[in-house]
DNA sequence: CCTAATAATGATAATCATTATCAATATGCT
DNA sequence: AGCATATTGATAATGATTATCATTATTAGG
């Protein structure tokens, strides 16, 4: 019945008892949770369970896009002397925080209407871009270059 | 030649050496540096500050919206459960996150602009409001008007 | 100018979130 | 079972920020 497409078909990594307990635990939050909060939540149904376990294990469900973490904790505080209204870009890979030389622009109209509905009153904006910086894209290119002269391609093995 | 205006016009509150060698600091740096890296820059002008001066400097010209800080140094990464694309709101009070329940339009177009800008492979994006939360807006209202009952308005007694 | 009162400063300890270690445990395979 | 390997969690380490508090400027009189 299951496994039609043989072992070679692996699947994403199926979730332990552990993991599946974290996940839900960020999911049936209406908050943005803490990863001390969502220890202490975890614990009631997993009571042995650890805090660097759930470290890691928030990591790995951020890292399958199942959850997504706000605020870059491995990083300090930055400061920036161009008080103008800008946007920024941050690397998902270095966590770089680079300047957007042209403002995103958006609706006055858009802003004050979500401001409203988050019951906020604003006082500035900016927009976030996520991805991987320039540097990061050559570094990772760099490596891949490098693995395929070590380990040849397994897929290319094949096809000679 | 000075002060025509008289002792009455009580400025800003004139920033001394140190805090005008951070200022300074922050703003000929092009990235956006840290606080520790500030201090080390400073130190190089003004060899006797400490680190706490730096961080207490810091924060005062934030406050007084001569620099801006990215990151919120004084909270744990959040994490979140939704990870259809959504923005935030940011109480710049008590640090709250908000979930925006109307999505903050922006077009495709543009986004691509502004990574392609900033050299970043485009992965994802979030539009951040900032301002005072409902909660706290609450709170300041009746802490003024406690503190009015306690210490009358000294523009009043003039007009008595 | 001298002195007491007050505010600003900086060295250092404390805090807190996150990460690194590493021994213990679980899992898979023969 | 017996061995290799991967996962886990208790605990120590790290690093950024904040709190303390004694020391050092600054101010206001005299
Ligand atoms: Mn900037
Ligand atoms: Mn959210
Ligand atoms: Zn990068
Ligand atoms: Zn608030």
């Amino acid at each position: 019945m299951s496994g039609s497409g043989g072992p070679t078909a692996l699947m994403k990594e199926a979730l332990n008892a552990n993991a599946q307990a974290v996940l839900e635990a960020v999911r049936s939050s209406h908050n943005h949770p803490t990863a001390l909060e969502i220890y202490e939540a975890v614990r009631k149904v997993r009571p042995r369970i650890g805090v660097a376990s759930v470290y890691r294990i928030l990591h790995s469900l951020a890292q399958q896009g199942l959850i997504r973490e706000l605020g870059r904790s491995d990083e300090a505080c930055r400061y920036d002397g161009h008080i103008e209204r800008h946007d920024h870009a941050i690397c998902t890979t270095c966590g770089a925080l680079l300047d957007l030389p042209v403002d995103v622009r958006l609706s006055e109209e858009a802003l004050r209407m979500a401001a409203q509905a988050a019951g906020i009153e604003l006082h500035s904006h900016e927009v976030r871009l996520y991805g991987q910086c320039a540097a990061c894209r050559q570094k990772a290119q760099a490596e891949r270059e490098q693995a395929r002269q070590i380990a040849p391609d397994p897929g290319a093995a094949e096809a000679e």
